[in-house]
DNA sequence: GTCCGATATATATTTAAATACATAACGCTT
DNA sequence: AAGCGTTATGTATTTAAATATATATCGGAC
C-alpha cells in the first residue's frame, strides 16, 4: 500500500510577492509564546537573521505593524506581536483549517492513487 | 493599497515524501500536449534531467504508470501520459479549482488585511 | 550501416537560499 | 562605567537545487 495523503497550503500574496505564509505565521506563533525573537528563530530551527529579515518584510508590506520590537531595557530587550497580527493569525488559521477539510472530503483524488 | 490576494497550493504526500504537485502536474499537461518529454521540460522551462528525475519518480511512486517513454524508432522516441495520470490530472485539476474558489469566499483575511 | 531525433545517465558547474560569524547598538541594572 | 541579554546588520561560508555539458543508447528510415 502506497499511504497517499492530500496536503494544502495557503499564503497571502501583495503584488506578486509572498507576505504571509506558513513560515511567518509559525515566527509569529513563537514570538507571541517567547517574546523573543531570537528564541522564536531557534524554536523553529531558523537562523536569528532569516528570522529578523522575515519580520522587516511582513512589517513592511503591512498597512500596521504585525510585530514590535524593543532593545534595550532591563531584559535586553524583546519581541510581541500586535493585536493585528493576532486578528491575522487567527484568520489564517481558520482559512488553512477549512482548506484541509475541503481537501479531505473531496476522497475522489486518493481513491483514484490506490 | 496593497493588493492582496490569496494562494493555495496542493499535493499529495506518499510516506511524507512529496508524490504529485503543481510542477508534475504542470509536466503532465506539457507532454499530453507535446508527446516529448524534452519539448515538455522546454516548454516550462526546465531542464529535461529535471523533468526526467520527475518522471521517474511518478512511475516509482504510483501503483500504475502515469508516463510512458519510448526511445527510436521513426520519430527518434517520445513520450506519453496513460489513461491512469488523465484521471489523476482532471482530478487534481478539480481539487486545485475547488481549494481556490473556498479560500476566495473565505473573505475574511483579506477585509482584515486591506 | 549510417543518420536522425528522441530518451538515458553521469559528472561538473552555476545559482539561490540559508546559515554562520563577527561586531555594533541599545537601555536598564548594579 | 561595566555587565547583561537582546536586537541590528554586514559579510563570508555552506548547502541544496537546478542547470549545463557531454556522451551513450535506441530503433526506424534511407
Amino acid at each position: 500500500m502506497s499511504m497517499k495523503s492530500i496536503k494544502v497550503k495557503c499564503w497571502i500574496e501583495t503584488n506578486g510577492d509572498k507576505f504571509y505564509g506558513p513560515g511567518p505565521h509559525e515566527l509569529l506563533q513563537n514570538i507571541k509564546a517567547e517574546g523573543s525573537l531570537s528564541k522564536a528563530a531557534e524554536k523553529m530551527q531558523l537562523s536569528y537573521r532569516k528570522a529578523w529579515d522575515i519580520v522587516q518584510q511582513l512589517n513592511k508590506h503591512s498597512e500596521k505593524p504585525l510585530v514590535i520590537l524593543r532593545k534595550g531595557g532591563k531584559t535586553g530587550g524583546g519581541a510581541e506581536v500586535t493585536m493585528y497580527a493576532k486578528a491575522v493569525m487567527e484568520a489564517y488559521n481558520k482559512l488553512q483549517k477549512k482548506l484541509q477539510e475541503v481537501s479531505e472530503e473531496e476522497k475522489q483524488l486518493i481513491e483514484i492513487l490506490n
